[in-house]
RNA sequence: GGUCGCGUGGCCGAGUGGCUAGGCAGAGGUCUGCAAAACCUUGUACGGCGGUUCGAAUCCGCCCGCGACCUCCA
């Protein structure tokens, strides 16, 4: 029996705004295709939160035995601006490269963030602007069947149209076609579309415009919400099970997604949607275009005015968790500070957990203590099968942590839990910790500076041995002093800085 | 203005009809040469006013406050 189906996965499926149990069209094979970040510049935190949410649903997926096929691609061709000006290619001109540096530049060091928030690659990572001509083929199947019209080169999705066949323009963010545009903003090429709720699948491009392509209708380039319709189609079929992305991307982006797959397809790309929450900064949105961000580098050196320290990326992703994906949450110097610690607490625990010998236990157990280990054990899958419910699970572990504490303290004795218990306990909190969750011991620094404080740390330790407190508190004070901390435990001294 | 969501103890944050969320901080304790760390124990809560119910933080209504989206956004 396979693990999903002794603990049946539930999503909140946002195109039906309820629960609802997790049916993929192909069991044991998942399609997951998740909206990535435009390329132009640095990712900020808001941008990590959304990408670790879904590194777990991909962990716990993978977890319960499915055969999961991750997409997530890389934005680097077709948003535009207010003023029409492509966002590569605007980046390209103040950093004088070209807007592929721009791509391949800011694509690396978005790869160089995720890893060190340790989330998995996805199993695909298409690039937009490497898959034009899957674009210009569904360009043309919109085109093919009625849903689209050409002016001068651009081609509209024709949206009224869409509607009036399929019905189902706006289902997913619950908006009405009649009242969306009942207050007119003034935009670029308002005037090429037949309706302002039609949206350009490609538009003719300008005579300075860098990033164009050759198409049955104009040089010019794809629409914004095209990519990920024709990337997802290509990777994944035309239906797939999961698709996700930021709560702010539900509209116009995956409306227009929708509109764009059942127009070309005729059949809708997704059964489940999934959309996270934003992090907020000071009670609002972190936002790239208003300003009001924190990069994640910031956050790991505490290099920016709203911290007072750097955080760890396992602090900060530890910190994600503790929040569900579908709530907002509100990031705050307190709040990391707070998070450091449990966390802390946390691996503590998984090393005790990592250095308990099942064989070292005897067969029979106090009952009442090997069905406690069951119990949080069941709740670890069922907290995450809950439309993965990391706040629920990690509160689970801190549970365990608390009985393997006793264990590692002598409140639980020996010969009152069972080897098979034992093997429950600590294999459920390793796998959870750290496969499922992804949460990890901070990389222990090996440089010199291991070799000199261990040469510190001895002379402390003769000192203390002579009884000589000066010399002893000294080293410790000083050492203090440079910024690094010393722990004294039964297993001997350690520092941290 | 329209649509959607939120308001939980000092702070963060789960929970959705009766059963302890959890973390941090605070208090008490264990350990320690002292200290720190670590560990154990522990109090405090559901924005306001009504309603439904045997029973509501949880359902309904109104009010107050906050946020998101309404073609830049994860």
């Amino acid at each position: 029996m396979k693990k999903y189906e002794k603990y049946p996965l539930y999503i909140n499926n946002s195109l039906h705004r309820k629960k609802e149990k997790f049916e993929p069209l192909k069991a044991p094979h998942v399609g997951m295709y998740v909206c990535g970040p435009t390329v132009y510049n640095d990712v900020h935190l808001g941008n990590c939160r959304t990408f670790v949410s879904f590194d777990v649903m991909y962990r716990y997926l993978m977890h319960l035995g499915y055969q999961v096929r991750y997409i997530r691609n890389i934005t680097d061709v077709g948003h535009l601006m207010d003023t029409g000006e492509d966002k590569m290619a605007e980046r390209a001109r103040l950093e004088q490269l070209e807007p592929m540096e721009i791509a391949q530049k800011y694509t690396r060091r978005f790869h160089h963030i995720m890893s060190l928030m340790n989330t998995l690659p996805p199993s695909i990572e298409p690039a937009a602007s490497g898959h034009i001509p899957e674009q210009i083929q569904m360009v043309q199947a919109i085109l093919d069947n009625g849903l689209a019209y050409e002016v001068n080169g651009s081609v509209y999705f024709d949206t009224k149209k869409y509607n009036e066949e399929s019905g189902n323009y706006g289902q997913l963010s619950g908006r009405v076609l009649e009242e969306l545009f009942s207050e007119t903003r003034t935009l670029k090429n308002q005037d090429e579309k037949r309706d302002p709720a039609d949206f350009a699948i490609w538009m003719k491009a300008t005579d300075g415009h860098i990033m164009k392509w050759r198409s049955p209708w104009s040089k010019g380039f794809p629409g914004w919400h095209l990519e990920c319709s024709a990337m997802s189609t290509k990777y994944l079929g035309k239906t797939f099970d999961i698709h996700g992305g930021g709560a702010d991307l539900k509209f116009p982006h995956h409306e227009n997604e929708i509109a764009q797959n059942v127009g070309a397809c005729k059949v809708a790309p997704a059964n489940y949607w999934i959309h996270t929450n934003m992090l907020l900064m000071n009670g609002k949105k972190m936002s790239k275009s208003d300003g009001n961000t924190i990069t994640p580098e910031e956050l790991m050196d505490g290099n920016n005015e709203h911290v007072s320290q750097g955080y760890d990326p396992m602090t900060i992703r530890f910190f994600f968790l503790q929040a569900h994906y579908s709530s907002t949450l509100d990031l705050s110097d307190h709040a990391l500070q707070a998070a450091s610690k449990g966390y802390q607490r946390l691996m503590n625990a998984l090393k005790i957990a990592k250095n308990l010998r099942p064989e070292d236990y005897p067969a029979q157990g106090d009952a009442e203590l090997d069905d406690k280990i069951q119990d949080q054990h069941d709740r670890c899958y069922l907290e995450m099968s809950n439309d993965f419910n990391t706040a629920k699970t990690l509160a689970v572990l801190f549970e365990m942590a608390g009985v393997l504490n006793d264990i590692d303290s002598g409140q639980i004795k020996t010969k009152q839990i069972s080897s098979e218990a034992i093997k429950m306990l600590t294999n459920t909190f390793t796998v959870f910790l750290e496969d499922v969750l992804g949460l990890e011991k901070v990389q222990e620094s090996s440089s010199k500076l291991d070799d000199v404080m261990q040469i510190l740390l001895e002379i402390r330790q003769t000192a203390r041995a002579e009884k000589n407190w000066a010399l002893s508190d000294q080293v410790r004070d000083q050492l203090a002093e440079a910024g690094i901390k010393i722990k004294d435990s039964k297993e001997g001294t350690s520092y941290s800085l």
